[in-house]
DNA sequence: AATATTAATTGTCAAAACGACAATTAATAT
DNA sequence: ATATTAATTGTCGTTTTGACAATTAATATT
């Protein structure tokens, strides 16, 4: 029987950054932690990876039981593995970033965890190197919507231009000229124009648009500069 | 006295996919597995992570000790996590590619470890999932050189024009219209000319060119779309 | 019912970047 | 001296960008 003898063996973990949009502004999904240490202490959903699945098996999971959701866009982050990271025993853990939108979560709400949305900037200190993840989550947010359509996973089916130019300002954390928004995000040619306008939010009320799941798929690894090199 | 009761602890790894360029083509460096199970057949640079190190520690460290190379520029790709992955036992492997000057690794050959360069597209079949990390690595490499001014790391401190745009069209496996290119990689402010000339190439010679750090690092998270979009 | 108001949308335009392709240059080889 | 070769610099029409103005479609006000 051949083994890797004598090699230390360690617990592994993951913890997701849940990124949500209210309409206004980016938030975080955040648990009260159920085990010791640090218990009721905010923190990250996270979970051990079980025997018999991957961390991305166990991410989903993770979400599933806590938020009631499937099928949400999720992607790993990298792995958080210093030696002293969690004081009771060594654990590495993957971190993933996800985006889900809001509103279908509050609509299936799992009140078996003390879950809270908060204002990305007006977080609660976290446990642990949880802290750390949200700053590299957010990093990597910008960095990938930059480039590629995802933040249409943190709005509903049927969104406005208006909608999705908060949601960029907000991810960006700056302000883009609408104008030129409006024509670099159609011309990508990923949305497709509803005849139903939304009303709530104007007197003219603006259009809603889907997104056109073929071409989206097709452009996933293409780069798409969405983000203006704001100039002065 | 806490603890995280009943979970299941795991082999923790890194696996280094090593990119090096010979003028001519892209390569990867190769080593004979010294340990069962597939003893003696071609694998990626890889070890357990130690209990005092992180996995960044672990892989610098793996790739000192087999290359002999020190402050290699290194990534974190993904982590490797299927349950069954490695045979023998329950082993997550945290994949990483480092880029390095292939001249620099045979300066110091380091003969206990039987490693060897391939031709990125010639190389042999790799032992567990080792296939799909190169895969996964090259995608990986193509997408962040196209970005980031990363594949200088692959090249001596002096180097010409022509050669990096040989290394250019390797990387991306096309042909890139040399006039623009090196009016684009000039463009960039990251190069500063030199005096010298190589002739070994050619008869009017090419200049050779260092590296801009200070710039380097300035622009290290800016995007620099350096590659072309062809057309037709 | 006309008018003011507001936010969404479409227009304009100059500057910059892009990419296809030509011409020139600096060396060596014949 | 001339041919040859690869490096480098030029040219130019097209597209993209981003600053900013004008128009439009509705509701609210008078």
């Amino acid at each position: 029987m051949i083994e890797y003898s004598r090699q230390p063996h360690y617990l592994v973990a993951v913890d997701c950054i849940v990124f949500g949009f209210d309409g206004e502004h980016l938030k975080i999904l955040l648990v009260k932690r159920g085990l010791e240490p640090e218990i009721n202490k905010w923190s990250l959903m996270g979970g051990f990876v079980g025997a018999d699945e991957s961390p991305d098996d166990a991410a989903n999971r993770v979400l599933k039981k806590m938020t009631g959701l499937e099928g949400v866009y999720l992607e790993q982050m990298q792995i958080y593995g210093e030696p002293t990271r969690d004081p009771i025993e060594r654990t590495l853990s993957v971190g993933y970033f996800a985006l889900i939108d809001i509103h279908k979560y509050e609509a299936q709400l799992n009140d078996d965890y003390e879950a809270e949305w908060f204002l990305i900037n007006e977080r609660p200190k976290l446990i642990f190197d949880h802290n750390q993840m949200v700053a590299d989550a957010r990093t990597k947010l910008r960095y990938k919507a930059a480039l590629h359509p995802i933040l249409f996973e943190m709005l509903p089916k049927k969104f406005t231009i208006p909608q999705l130019h908060i949601l960029f300002e907000e991810v960006n954390d700056t302000k883009i000229d609408t104008r030129n928004f409006s024509r670099k995000i159609t011309s990508t040619g990923l949305l497709i124009k509803l005849a139903e306008k939304d009303r709530t939010g104007s007197k003219k009320g603006a259009f809603y648009f889907k997104l056109d799941k073929k071409k989206y798929a097709a452009n996933a690894q293409a780069f798409l500069n969405l983000m203006p090199n704001l100039k002065t």
